[in-house]
RNA sequence: GGCCCUAUCGUCUAACGGUUAGGACAUCGCCUUUUCAAGGCGGUAAUCAGAGUUCGAUUCUCUGUAGGGUCACCA
């Protein structure tokens, strides 16, 4: 029983900020464990001593944890070093690896002794669960190198100790591992480690088609949860890239990922990463959370001085990130609420309505609005009484639009009994009358 | 170039060999209490090309074409 526990990893090296293609490995690795009760690695590669920063490491593990992407088991490859020289030192001696005296590769003309591996020059053939039966010759390969010496081994001999030693079944990563898979496999047939499934994903690509990568403007995960997007949100959009449960539910919370995924859905060509699809994904997860939780966080995003519960809901339907809610402020969406605006006399007209005839119905809506009450000065009862007046006029638009323009002194802006209602009776009267 | 992989609306994708080729995002139009947003309804839009197998091909085979990956003392 214990044998055929799922076992996957993720397995990235820090040197670099990981972008969402990256964690989409993670996310299908982590997916593929949690569904079949497996246990979820993550091993940072860091072999690479020049390369490898830990400022990189702390921000992969700052964005699983972030996405929600809980791993059992944590490793430091350049921690397992006596293994990886233990099994070199078993290789060498058994005659499947070499010690070969070379010329240094930066041209110094210094003679050092590095490991190769003795290439059988065989056929290797692997089942990868996404592209099926995979064969290839490996006699291009040649001999080549596995460590540069006992204590810095490389890549591959690495990846395979490791994968091996920590009981990895599954190994999920990127489709441009594939070409590497043949000569993996022929170090573990050396070590006698066994052969795990494999599963290549492709590529994610980004709009212009190519490889996502950070110089064309991929942005690291940490960026998007700068930006105001819901973790679950990215896990959700960021699964749905190249995977999809083959029914037409497409918002999905973690858990619900975890039970619908299969590693069978995976599409085979690479797909191309939509920033837009993501802020639709994020909005419908915003519309998910709790009335509070909305109001909390567009409150948070607001400076202090704006810190006003009533204009949560004209915000919270107009963003699909938290960030949107700064866009508004400094496009002045929201200046009316806190500053009275300056109207341009001739805004107020309603297409060719006469100006007397606009003041007075902007004196019917006073008159009118003076007989609510303060606390029940809201949106329906101010509805109530300025519909009528409005449907009484050629067009509504003829009441309806002045007011709105009086209060807001936008062209664009939410309706006019919202607006009131968020201004109040006094403040909403007093720009009405100054409107006339 | 060698080896390997891939190919359905602009994008993500669905379709036991038989469907008016479906959905979502985006886009366009209409409606909904002037405008904006939200919402509702509807529209435009795709099987890379050519052979073959078959009564019938988006689906199977081959060829071509186009993309992509990989060929390090990086991972």
């Amino acid at each position: 029983m214990l044998e055929s526990k799922v076992v996957t990893r993720f397995a990235p090296s820090p040197t670099g900020f990981l972008h969402l293609g990256a964690y989409r490995t993670a996310i299908f690795s982590y997916l593929y464990a949690r569904k079949n009760n497996g246990i979820f690695v993550l091993r940072i590669e860091d072999t690479d001593k020049e390369r490898s920063k830990k400022e990189y490491e702390e921000n992969i593990i700052e964005s699983l944890k972030w996405l929600g992407l809980d791993y059992d088991q944590f490793y430091r490859q350049s921690e397992n070093v006596e293994r990886h020289k233990f099994y070199l030192e078993k290789m060498i001696k058994e005659g499947s690896a070499y010690i070969s005296k070379e010329e240094a590769k930066d041209g110094s003309g210094i003679i050092k002794e590095i490991i190769r591996f003795k290439n059988p020059n065989i056929d290797v053939s692997f089942k990868d669960e996404i592209k099926g039966e995979v064969t290839m010759n490996t006699k291009d390969l040649g001999d080549f190198v596995l460590a540069k010496n006992l204590n810095e081994p490389l890549f591959h001999l690495a990846v395979v100790v490791d994968d091996f030693e920590e009981g990895i079944t599954h190994v999920i990563r990127g489709e441009d591992h594939v070409s590497n898979t043949p000569r993996q496999i022929l170090i573990q047939k050396a070590i006698g480690a066994p052969t795990p499934m494999y599963a290549h994903l492709p590529l994610v690509l980004g709009a212009d088609k190519l490889k996502l990568s950070k110089r064309r403007g991929a942005l690291a995960i940490t960026e998007y949860r700068k930006l105001g997007f819901l973790p679950e949100a990215i896990l959700n959009g960021v699964a749905f890239v190249g995977w999809n449960p083959g029914t037409e539910q497409e918002i999905f919370t973690h858990d619900e990922l975890i039970k619908t995924f299969e590693l069978s859905k995976v599409q085979k060509s690479p797909a191309v990463f939509s920033e837009e699809k993501l802020e639709w994904f994020n909005k419908e997860h915003i519309k998910k959370l709790s009335q509070n939780e909305i109001e909390k966080n567009i409150l948070e995003w607001l400076p202090e001085n704006m810190r006003d519960m009533k204009i949560v809901p004209i915000i919270s339907e107009r963003i699909s990130k938290w960030s949107d809610v700064k866009k508004m402020i400094n496009t002045g969406e929201l200046n009316f609420f806190f500053e009275t605006p300056v109207l341009v006399k001739e805004k107020l007209i309603f297409k060719n309505t006469p100006i007397e005839k606009i003041s007075q119905n902007l004196n019917s809506a006073i008159n009118v609005l003076q007989n609510i009450n303060d606390k029940d000065f809201n949106k329906e009862n101010i509805k109530n009484l300025l519909m009528p007046i409005a449907e009484t006029l050629p067009s509504r638009g003829e009441l309806l639009h002045p007011v709105r323009y009086a209060l807001s002194g936008l062209d664009k802006s939410p309706d006019p009994f919202i607006i009131a209602e968020i201004l109040g009776k006094n403040e909403t009267l007093s720009r009405l009358q100054k409107a006339v």
